[in-house]
DNA sequence: CTGACTGCAAACGTTTTGCACGGTA
DNA sequence: TACCGTGCAAAACGTTTGCAGTCAG
């Protein structure tokens, strides 16, 4: 789905400053919000904070984006997937997605406790491939 | 290991300032700063915020303490604790420890990966045996 | 054409910092 | 006693808000 539909799918206007951020977040996956206002501003100089700010804001709120938290770093933005999971490169901090079914560990995590699992958020801490063969 | 005594491994002075903290978070295992806040002062209340961020971001920093981030709520603090999940639920927010072995599940996904995983963070949504029964 | 959206600047709440004092080891 | 740690107040920072003008539908 395009995002103008993706918008419009949630009543919001499919304005040139949310497609902007939408293709900054298409583009390089996961970004922090200090990294949406540099990569929007190269493309849309004129682009303000409190748009970011506003924006990010209510697509989160609509789940068209996800925010990304880990351990020790900052937040992230993505446009909202699929379940899958995160694998975190300690040592250049690249983060990958990595799909993953998670029917089999809620269902083993399911046997041991009462409560009722719905769904499983899982990131990996890991060294990447490319730090791996630079070592 | 008393409370004095990991801060004196961490070549940390066991002020009764930080005694306080780590005595609130060992009773209420979950803890934003918030709650930390007022959870000190009812025990200790000249402790200033002020000690309270100086102290919290250093024992983050020595490990003593960990973040626990999670997708749609504030940050909590926890005593670092062998490898857990938690189970969080999504309909009185609170959150539980999760006695989990991850060795499967990063072999699992070590199959599928060339990156090298070292580690899981997991949390479950869920709902928890007391709200299921109060439904 | 109209309401949703934006940019700007000001306001706000949270976190950090500088400094003088106090307490731990 | 020396120095680390604290409390206070001010500063810095990130985020939100009000408003007047603009634009998408």
């Amino acid at each position: 789905m395009s995002h103008v539909d993706i918008l419009k799918l949630h009543s919001l206007k499919a304005t040139p400053q949310r497609l902007c951020v939408l293709g900054v977040l298409e583009q390089h996956g996961h970004v922090t919000l200090e990294g949406i206002e540099q990569l929007t501003k190269l493309k849309f100089p004129t682009l303000s904070l409190s748009t970011i700010y506003r924006n990010i804001n209510e697509m989160v709120k609509k789940e068209i984006l996800s925010e990304v938290k880990i351990a020790n770093k900052k937040e992230y933005y993505e446009i909202t997937k699929e379940n899958h999971a995160h694998l975190i490169c300690s040592k250049c901090g690249k983060i990958e997605d990595f799909i993953i079914n998670t029917d089999d560990i809620i269902k083993k995590a399911q046997s041991s406790t009462c409560s009722k699992i719905s769904s499983a958020t899982i990131s990996f801490d890991t060294v990447c491939k490319e730090c791996l063969s630079t070592k």
